[in-house]
DNA sequence: TGTACATCAGTGAACGCGCGTTCACTGATGTAC
DNA sequence: TGTACATCAGTGAACGCGCGTTCACTGATGTAC
């Protein structure tokens, strides 16, 4: 397993950044594997060296936009203030993770979509960063420090994960027009999801 | 305007049923303007005598699909029991607004999936019903008979909207399952949503 | 009442396009002796 | 160390397919006189 150039360099890899780059500019429909290798220079066919078909290719495609997306929570949690107490911490970075996935969805709107494209290949790993997982970690977080009881729990992450990708998705689809992260509705959902879980608002 | 057969019938409406029909069984990628008309034995120019594009039609095709999903949100409303106090039947009519929602989501997948399909036309006319104005109206139910503070009023809409979207989104693109209406994993949701909104759970 | 004509719904062949996949191939790299 | 050969990444032409749109047309319906 060399990363080492062999004809072209690492051309897996180059076509899952051009299939990410066609998918944030121009959505899922225009994600072809002609439109890719010809952007890249490459034959049509060179595509099959490195997938079994196009459209297992497109399903790493959009592996590659979530994990995307995980990044953006990762990152937004990193942009927190170290504070005190751990509870006030850990309320913060939980709010990261949300906003992080809503700017995600305002800042990449194809992206997003592409995120959750229909596809009907597996990808063949599993991703990583995963958005689940930042999540979990966050809950995990909360009731760690007593920021939320440990009663929710169990029903956080479907709770959490609900409100954040429905109002990403409404926002994507334009059927909820938002100015940005400190939009009211977009801090209406963030404060009702602290209050579904039993979270302090600050 | 006259709704009588000219040649065929009321070609128009057949076209949008059966691109509904389309979008039911194969969903968004199958919703093609040969396809429909092959099916309905007739001649693809046909369609132009209805519609200005494909485009146009795809985008009203849609549109029917929202509606059926309204109409999901109406059916549920009107099956509820009529119970006292007045507060009591407004949650549960609320409550079935979310429950349409999702149960339309679980039991036709593509239908949802078309319904938020992206459009690069409008719909000649506007959702009717509309599941935003459903919700609205059993939002205005619940102040109405306390069951909900009036101070929270503004902020639900896009509290449950993006609750109900966001569940009944993931169940579609298979992130969660889920194994009905009683799921734990739904019912939380909709017990969260009760919750950040100050409405009793029964 | 009967006839001529305008209107308009639907036809069918043709077009060009971009797509995914196949095939036999070329040519560079790595390895065995 | 030098040479023969296997391996494998990438080529380029060709295929069949389904699509949306156009065009000149046919034929049924409704209307004016």
């Amino acid at each position: 397993m060399k990363a080492r150039p062999y004809h072209h360099g690492d051309l897996r890899q180059t076509l899952l950044d051009r299939g990410a780059l066609l998918l944030r500019e121009q959505g899922p429909t225009a994600l072809s594997a002609r439109e890719a290798t010809r952007e890249i220079g490459v034959s049509v066919t060179a595509l099959y060296r490195h997938f079994t078909s196009v459209e297992q290719w497109r399903a790493e495609v959009s592996r590659c936009a979530r994990q995307s997306l995980a990044q953006s929570m990762i990152d937004a949690i990193a942009q927190t203030p170290a504070v005190r107490p751990a509870a006030l911490a850990a309320r913060r970075r939980f709010r990261a993770t949300g906003t992080g996935y809503v700017r995600f969805a305002l800042t990449e709107p194809l992206l997003f979509q592409g995120a959750f494209m229909p596809c009907t290949d597996e990808p063949a790993l599993q991703d990583d960063p995963s958005a689940w997982q930042v999540l979990e970690a966050a809950l995990d977080d909360l009731v760690a420090t007593g920021a939320m009881p440990a009663a929710r729990r169990p029903e956080a992450p479907i709770i959490a994960w609900s409100a954040a990708h429905g109002l990403a998705a409404l926002i994507v689809q334009g059927g909820v027009s938002v100015s940005g992260l400190d939009d009211p509705q977009v801090t209406s959902v963030f404060d009702g999801v602290s209050r579904a879980l039993g979270i302090a608002t600050d």
